[in-house]
Order: C-alpha cells, then structure tokens, then sequence
RNA sequence: GGGAGCAUAGCUCAGCUGGUUCAGAGCAUCUGCCUUACAAGCAGAGGGUCCGCGGUUCGAACCCGUGUGCUCCCA
C-alpha cells in the first residue's frame, strides 16, 4: 500500500469493527485447559438491567489490559463474561414495563410474571455485554454465564440447602429494612444513609396524674405517634425523677403508655424524653423487648398506615407527617418545630425511604464463616490493591451482622422451603426432595400438599459463588476447568461493593471449595464528574458510552479512562481527556504515514551513520519495558501508560524518527527502515493492552505479518545498558540548548547555524554529528579550545558551545542568561558544600550518598569554571 | 459518635522505601513556526511558601504531632 492511499487520520470505526471480528474469527478470545499457565478473570457480572457506563469502561478496560498483556506473556488467558439477574432492579424494570403496557403485576400469578420476565431478559438482557465488544473486551464469549442460568440455579440451591443443615440459615422475626416501593426486605449493604434536611417536631404528651401535666417530646416522625407504647427519659435525668412509675396519653388517640427509664437516652437530645415505638425503629424495638412494650404495626407494606394505626388509614406515612402535625396543633399537643438535620435510609435500588419494620424473613449467620475469609485476607493470602482496603474489610468482618437473605419478590431462585398445611417446614434443593422429606414425616400425605415459600433470595446470595460456579463447581466440585482456572488470579472491581461482593466471595469460597476465589484484589477508583459527583443515573451525569466511542473510537475512550485512574484512586471524567487519547492515535497513524513513506526510498547500499539513535531508542524500550513490568504488579496501570505515551510520542516520534529520517529525497539504508519499523512493532505491542485497535490496524500496515499483534510474545527484556541511555539524555540536552539559544536570539527556524564546541568528549559529538546537524540547521560542527568571536556562547555540562550565523546577536541577553546560569550554579555548589563540610552528614549518610555530593560538587566546580571564561570573554 | 482518606502549577492530578535522574504530567497560557507524518501538529518558554504551625533528622513534599478545609465509609 502506497502512503497516498493511506488515510489523512486514523479510521476508527472502521478498523475496531474490523479487527474485533477477526480476532473473534480466529478463536483468540476462547480458552481451554492446556500445559499452560492459566490467567483468569471472571468479569463483576453487571446488572441484566444495565447500560455501559464509565464505571463499567473503566472496570473493564482494565481487566482487558490485564487479559492482553498475560496472553503476550504466554499465559493461557480466560476472561469469563456474564450478567446478574438483580433481583429488584429487573422487576422494578419488568413492573414498570407491564405498567405501561396496561398490565398490573398483582393481577398476574407468579408464572406469568416470570415468563414476562424471562422475554425481557432474552430481550434486553444481553446489551450490555455487546457494548463490552464495542469496548474490545477479550471475553470468553463461549462462557457467558447469567446467575440465574439451570445449572446457576441449582448450585444456589445447594448452598442454600447446605447451610441451612448447618445450622447457618434460619428464618425468624427481626427488625428489617423495609422497602416499600419494591416492598421487600433489604440488606443492611442495600441501605443508603444520606443527611437528609428534616424538622424536629416537639409534641406534649398529658400525663395521666391529678394535675393538667405534660411531657414533651422531640421526634422527627410524628406519623409514628399512633404506634407509640411508651415514653422513655434518663434515669439520672432530674426533669423526669418524679415520673417513675406514672403514666401518660399518646395524643389523638389517647392511648396510655407507660414512662420507663433506661440510660440508653441521651439527655442531651431535643427534651431527653423520647417517645418509644416498638414497631418502627430498631433502638425502641430494643427497648421494647426489654421492657416487655406492646408493639403496634402502623405501616401497611406500601407505606400507607394500617388499621392498626386506627386513623388515616390507607394514606401515604409521609402525607400523614404533614397532616398529623396539623391535628396536634388542633388537638394542642403541638409544641414547636426546628429544622434538624440526621441521616435517613434510602433503598439501594429504588431510592425510597426505608422502613425499619419487623418482619418474618430468612437470616444467614455468618461468624463462622467470617472467620477463615478475614484471616485468608489479613494474611495477605488473598492480597488487595490498594492495601488500605484490608482495613475497612476487616472491620466489617470483625463485626459481621447476620445477613438478611430473602426478599419478597419472584424475580430470582425461590426460596427452597416448603409447608403443609400444619405449618410444618421441609428443606429441599429440588420440591422432589421436599416431598421426599414430607412423606417420611407424614405417609398419609400426598402430593400437591405442600407449598412453597414466597420470597426469593437476595440476588448477592447466588453472586457470592460466580468465581466457582461459572467453572461448573456444582456440577463436579473436582472437575478440570475448577482445577485450571480456579483460584482465578485477579478480579477487578469497585471498593462499594467490598462487603456485598467481594467479602461474600472469599466467604463463599472458603467455606464451600476450601479456597480462595482470587489471588487479588484490584479495587479501582470511583468515576465522577467534573464537579466531583458520583455519576449515576439518577443525576444523569454519565455520558453516553456508546456515542463516545462512535465519535473518539474505542481506543480514545480506553486511553483517556486508564490515563486519569492511578491506583485505586478516583477518576474525573473531563473530555479533554478522550481528546488526548484521539491524538494520541492520530499520532501513531501518522508515524506509521512516515515510515510507510520511507518504504519506497529504501536503497540496500546506503551507508548509515545513524547506528547511534537505533541503539538508544532500544535501550529505551528494554527500559520502560522493564519498568511498566514493575509498575503492573502494583496495578499502576496509568502510570504504565503514561510511561508508554511518552515513550511513543516523545522518544519515538520527536526524538528517534527525527534522528533517522533521510534527508529531503534522500535514499534510506535498509537497515535503518527494517530496525525502524521493527522497533514501531515494539512500540505497537506494549501499547496494545491498552489501546488494542489502534496498534493492530498500525501493525499489519506496517508489513506482512505472521502473527496478529494481539498474540504476539512478548520477548525477556535483559537490563538496558545505562551508559548509552546517558548518552541519549546529553544528546537532547545539546539539540534542546541550542534550540533554545536560537529562540532566545531571535534566530528563525531556516537561518542556517555553524556550531563549535570546546569539549573533552569529541566522540559523542562526532558519531551523533549527522543528527546534531539536522537537529539544529546547522552546516558545521567544529571543534574548538577558543571562544569564538561574534558567537552566541553557550555552556552546556562542563561543554562551551559557540553558535555562529549570519544574524547580529544581542550581548546583553548572552550575558543575562550566562549569569543566571552562573547564579545558580553558585547557590547549588554552597548547598552541596554546606552538606559535605556538615560533619553529621558525612557520618550519617550512605556511602553512595556522599560519593553522589563528592560529583555534584566537582560537576559544579566545573561548570562554574567554565561559564565564568565564557562570560568574561563576552 | 467510630473509622479511612485527601490538601503539590490557573485546572485535573502523579510523585513507590526521606538525599538534584524530585519538584513532574496532561490541559490551559505565552513566543516562534502552514519544516512535504501529524496545526488533533512542531520547536521553545513561563508558571509552585508541595495547606498553616511545631517536631524528628546531617537532610522533609515525603516521617510524627497539631490546626484548618474537604471527601468517603460505618453506626
């Protein structure tokens, strides 16, 4: 291909289209057990509800660059794709679908709305993981897995029926978070605290005594007056002494509850009495029991009032808030209000106000499986990155709550249980086995006698087995994908879901396969927005992925996720940063232009001088090569990136190309072009992990391959020789200073320079004379122990240079620069002396730190000598 | 109330084990360039009490204490 046909710019959509299919095409993707090592990731399972989002680019681009750069290093690579049922998400969705189709969920049974379900998650289900391909995410498409796959299904059932035997799961009464627009029960980790402005509302209470006497209150949920059994103030508090053992009225219904006391008040808060309501809130549901209080539901599962309640039945708890107040004014129980300011729960999925409601609901006790998934983690067994997270998880772990495991919904593996019509329970993975049981205990039973429980179980209860199930655990818990793939190696994943996921994971694994899930943990960063928002649906501040990527290309939006995500660290999104990734590409494809260019100018018997910058450039690339292997290990990916970004663009494209590149209509060395581009194929392969497309169009234009880049092997770097990377750092100080010499002097970029230099190393000038020349527009380099008259003279280490040209040069600038440079020096040299004449500092420090001082000082003697005959020959 | 973290250039942030390869990157700014790979570019430059204060140390952006401001998690 001739560079004329070659594009002005790189062609994004074309070639991601283009080389996704062909790496699909030829199978790269899939894996199965071999003698090789394996890599394995199994992917965080997004919500079938789901769209890709920023979290999810950067979530998965990661664990792309992970995957790419193992399968280079000759692992035998697998990256598990799959989706999460979200249980309450999906039916909220599904619910809400019905709704505009005119359907009311309680009016269908629970098998019709199922088969609703199912349609929309064969419909919708699947999108998120065909934007992943958009994404160039190398998943094992072969192995997509959803959670509430037969086969998923039944491992749940398992582990549900095997805990239970274990005494580990139970069912009883307890103080839940209540969802009411989902009307489900909730997990303390589904629960979302946010401050919330509210009013703290004073209400009297008339005690029943002889005299017209009240007691005042402070609460910030006056609809839960109606359900209120007792008052409660301090025993030590000196207001409320005289109450022990009297009585008071609950206003408008005149209920009389008893005053108690109990040193869980705290005196200081609103009035120090607190009005007790056993039913709706966890602490008075304490007290309640201490006390042996009546508890009084006033909540319908919707968030209306009850009959219980006995008044404003049937309406909403919080226009009931409003319209109490109302009547407590009318009634004169109503004191004062002031705005208060405390943290209200809201559900995870649905936003609405929790409820803490006591409800019968399925618990699993999770101590003792607590214990061996906190050591495996502190032991650094299963290591995590960042390593402050070993903190947050081991106080969780360290004060583990039984886990609310049911929900009262359809969507999701019901729950195994069954009852006859004594109430009587029997366990089951399968209603076979159900029955089984029931006709032990009850021969004269018969089928159709038993039914099962509502709920469903919470949607973490089947993700916490992903990492094993997806290897097929349940089916055979010794067969060889579980023995290759398992432990897999690294999982990816936010820091939010710590506890529901990652914690319940390695509890999972510990507990049931007697081993870890993963090696490590890489928690990334939180994506925000320029403001430093969250960003989320809800304040639709997430851009659109898709369109994204249609207007930068995949790799842009890949680089400019990885480029601003250090470690663990969060992430704002700004734009400007998918536009450096853009150029970034551009600037690869018009290298490539360049080198493709020199194609047709290769000439087999030119001889070359250019030996120097081809050494250099692969001294360089051993270099970062050996450092981004270190910077991977700690999971540094944007450094690595950004270390690769300027090895490309600066070394490669503004130093080395401009080192090699022939002179106008000049014949090339073959030699040069065939180490140019072998050293562009170097490039392209460390930068391919990150920006895959890209470098694999660049890469098959370059030349004929034999291997796609993306299978490319990546070679054992040996340690690059320093003294020649020194060399190159001379080289650019050198072109660099003059540059700036000509700049400062008014010296237009076509005003051709003669340069002599005075300096003891004439070789380094002589074997890189060619690239100096071309480097600065200069037609001489001479070599010179006097200063030249009328020169621009500049000094450069302990090197004079002089630059002469036709142009008149202005002294006084000359001078200006030289004592700057002499100031400085001066002040550097007194520092240094200052520490070598410091006798602490020279007992105290290292060896090598000294020695370092000894050669600043006599680099800085030097350099002042010199600039000091320089100057005093202007 | 308990815990974790952050404060470095105009903006967004790097800076791992204390020492001139340590004060950096990208964007923004300024100057000069339509140099036939690239103006989405090239060359060069300016810009910082490393939040305040105190301490440890021969030496502190880095370690310790403290103050201030902000963020997150848990109750």
């Amino acid at each position: 291909m001739s560079s004329k046909e070659l594009s002005k710019n790189f062609g994004h959509n074309e070639a991601e289209a283009k080389w996704y299919q062909h790496w699909m095409d030829k199978g790269y993707f899939y894996s199965s057990p071999d003698d090789r090592p394996a890599y394995t990731i199994v992917m965080p399972p997004p919500n079938v509800t789901g769209i890709l989002h920023m979290g999810h680019a950067l979530n998965n681009t990661v664990q792309d660059v992970l995957i790419r750069r193992a399968k280079m290093q000759g692992y035998n690579t697998c990256w598990v794709p799959g989706t999460d049922h979200a249980s309450i998400a999906t039916e909220a969705k599904v619910v809400a679908m019905l709704r505009e189709k005119g359907i009311d969920k309680n009016k269908l049974s629970r098998d019709e709305f199922l088969g609703y379900a199912w349609e929309w998650k064969e419909k919708y289900g699947g999108i998120i993981l065909s934007q992943l391909k958009k994404l160039g995410c190398t998943l094992d498409w072969n192995r997509t897995h959803f959670t509430m796959d037969k086969e998923y299904y039944a491992a749940v059932m398992r582990v549900f029926v095997e805990l239970y035997n274990k005494g580990l799961i139970y069912r009883g009464v307890k103080m839940i978070n209540w969802d009411p627009k989902a009307k489900t029960a909730l997990s303390d980790e589904e629960v979302i605290h946010k401050q919330t402005n509210s009013k703290l509302y004073y209400v009297q209470y008339k005690l029943d005594t002889e005299a017209e006497e009240y007691i005042t209150i402070a609460t910030v949920r006056p609809e839960t007056i109606l359900g209120d059994t007792a008052i409660c103030v301090h025993p030590n508090d000196p207001r409320y002494a005289h109450l022990k053992g009297k009585y008071a009225f609950v206003p408008l219904i005149n209920r009389r509850v008893p005053i108690i006391f109990d040193d869980y008040i705290d005196l200081e808060f609103g009035t120090g009495a607190l009005k007790v309501t056993p039913a709706h809130d966890i602490n008075d549901y304490n007290l309640g029991i201490k006390y042996k209080l009546q508890v009084i539901d006033t909540l319908n599962d919707d968030g209306t009032l009850s009959e219980a309640a006995g008044m404003y039945i049937g309406e909403d708890r919080f226009a009931v808030r409003k319209k109490i107040i109302e009547d407590l004014k009318l009634s004169g129980n109503y004191v004062k209000e002031e705005d208060y300011s405390n943290q209200v729960g809201f559900s995870e999925r649905t936003d609405a106000v929790i409820e803490p409601r006591l409800s019968m609901q399925w618990w699993c006790d999770m101590a003792e499986m607590a214990k061996p998934a906190l050591d495996t983690v502190m032991e650094e067994n299963v290591k995590f990155f960042p390593p402050k997270f070993k903190n947050l998880y081991r106080h969780w772990m360290s004060n583990i709550k039984d886990w609310c495991i049911s929900r009262q919904l359809w969507w999701g593996q019901r729950i195994p249980a069954w009852y006859d019509a004594e109430g009587e329970m029997y366990i089951g993975e399968t209603e076979k086995q159900a029955y089984e049981k029931y006709l032990a205990a009850k021969p004269e039973g018969k089928q159709g006698d038993l039914r099962q429980d509502d709920d469903c179980l919470d949607t973490w209860f089947s993700s916490w087995l992903w990492p094993m199930q997806v290897f097929g655990w349940n089916e055979s818990p010794d067969n060889k994908e579980l023995a290759y793939y398992y432990p897999t190696n690294t999982l990816v994943t936010a820091p939010e879901i710590i506890f529901f996921w990652v914690a319940r994971m390695i509890m999972a694994g510990e507990t049931f396969l007697d081993k870890k899930p993963f090696d490590k943990v890489y928690f990334t960063g939180i994506v925000r927005d320029k403001q430093g928002r969250k960003m989320s649906k809800s304040l639709g501040n997430s851009p659109d992925l898709l369109e994204l990527i249609e207007i930068h290309g995949a790799d842009a939006v890949r680089f400019s996720v990885m480029i601003a995500s250090p470690a663990g660290n969060d992430l704002l999104y700004d734009e400007t940063m998918l536009e450096q990734g853009r150029n970034f590409g551009n600037k690869l494809w018009n290298a490539m232009k360049l080198v493709k260019m020199w194609e047709a100018r290769v000439a087999a018997d030119v001889n070359t001088d250019d030996t120097f910058a081809i050494e250099w450039m692969e001294e360089r690339i051993k270099q970062v090569q050996l450092s981004i292997e270190e910077l991977l290990k700690d999971f540094r990916l944007s450094e690595a990136l950004k270390n690769i970004y300027s090895l490309i663009w600066d070394d490669f494209c503004s130093w080395y190309l401009e080192w090699v590149k022939p002179a106008q209509d000049a014949p090339l060395s073959a030699m040069v072009y065939e180490k140019t581009v072998g050293i562009y194929e170097s490039l392209l392969q460390l930068l391919h992990p990150f920006m895959p497309f890209v470098t694999e169009e660049i890469y098959q234009l370059l030349r004929e391959q034999k291997v796609d880049l993306m299978n490319r092997q990546l070679p054992v770097f040996a340690a690059p020789n320093e003294a020649l990377l020194a060399e190159g750092n001379e080289l650019k100080a050198l072109i660099t200073a003059v540059r700036d010499a000509r700049v400062k002097n008014n010296l237009k970029p076509k005003d051709v320079i003669q340069l002599a230099v005075d300096t003891q190393n004439e070789a380094m000038y002589t074997k890189t004379k060619s690239v100096i020349l071309r480097q600065i527009n200069a037609d001489e380099i001479s070599f010179t122990k006097e200063a030249i008259q009328g020169s621009i003279s500049l000094v450069l280490g302990i090197d004079k240079l002089y630059i002469s040209s036709n142009v008149e040069i202005d002294t006084a600038a000359q001078k200006d620069q030289l004592q700057k440079d002499l100031d400085y020096q001066k002040g550097f040299l007194q520092s240094v002396e200052k520490k070598l004449s410091n006798e602490k500092f020279v007992a105290n420090a290292k060896a090598e730190i000294i020695e370092a001082e000894r050669k600043k000082q006599s680099d800085a003697l030097a350099k002042i000598k010199t600039i000091e005959e320089s100057l005093s020959l202007l």
